[in-house]
DNA sequence: TAGGCCATCTGGTCCT
DNA sequence: AGGACCAGATGGCCTA
């Protein structure tokens, strides 16, 4: 994987300068809806033999389609701001340059390994309490110590740190 | 220039 | 019914 350091990307959004607009010029926005659709190759979509849902207008079903393309926008920046918010908490040798999604996630999952190791090594495989869980977070927490336990006797907390630090510094590399 | 990563659009499906 | 979620398509930006 490469290590990249992004500018400011400008990217066109159709939808924000159409829902901006005036009722009068979201035709514009519909031509231009219309003409992306075109593009796109149809033999490449799911078949579908469902009759057309919602029989609206062209413009109306155009105007649909701008919201929920600003939905999906918001959407999309929701669960990017969480991306950057687990990178802030990933210990990481990057600090200069942006962990991508795979690799934060793959980190992530290897971080909470390694401490969940530490924590059953501490605490002498004796489960922690945890407060307001019911009787079902609990064994679902105690499945997952003992499969941790059972992990642990193959392979030291030592163990897990070092291969979670090994990654760390492979993706430093950009492998 | 190729390949990786990403944002955005899009239509289908699921959920409330 | 309408919004949320999902996955495929597309195209831009960046680096090796």
């Amino acid at each position: 994987m490469k290590a990249k350091s992004k500018g400011t990307k400008h990217r066109h959004v159709v939808a924000q300068d159409a829902l901006g607009q005036e009722p009068t010029q979201n035709s514009e926005a519909a031509l231009k809806c219309s003409r992306r659709t075109e593009k796109r190759n149809p033999e490449s979509r799911k078949a579908s033999t469902r009759p057309a849902k919602r029989p609206w207008s062209s413009k109306e079903r155009c105007m649909r389609r701008l919201e929920s393309n600003e939905r999906e926008r918001q959407r999309m920046h929701k669960l990017n701001n969480a991306f950057q918010a687990l990178r802030e908490v990933i210990p990481h040798v990057r600090a200069e340059n942006k962990l991508s999604k795979i690799e934060t996630l793959t980190l992530a999952k290897n971080y909470i390994k390694s401490l969940t190791s530490t924590v059953l090594r501490m605490s002498n495989g004796h489960l922690p309490v945890v407060e307001g869980s019911g009787s079902s977070g609990r064994s679902k927490l105690y499945e997952h110590y003992q499969q941790q336990q059972q992990q642990s006797r193959e392979e030291e907390p030592a163990e897990q740190l070092q291969k979670y630090s090994t990654q760390i510094h492979s993706f430093r590399q950009g492998s």
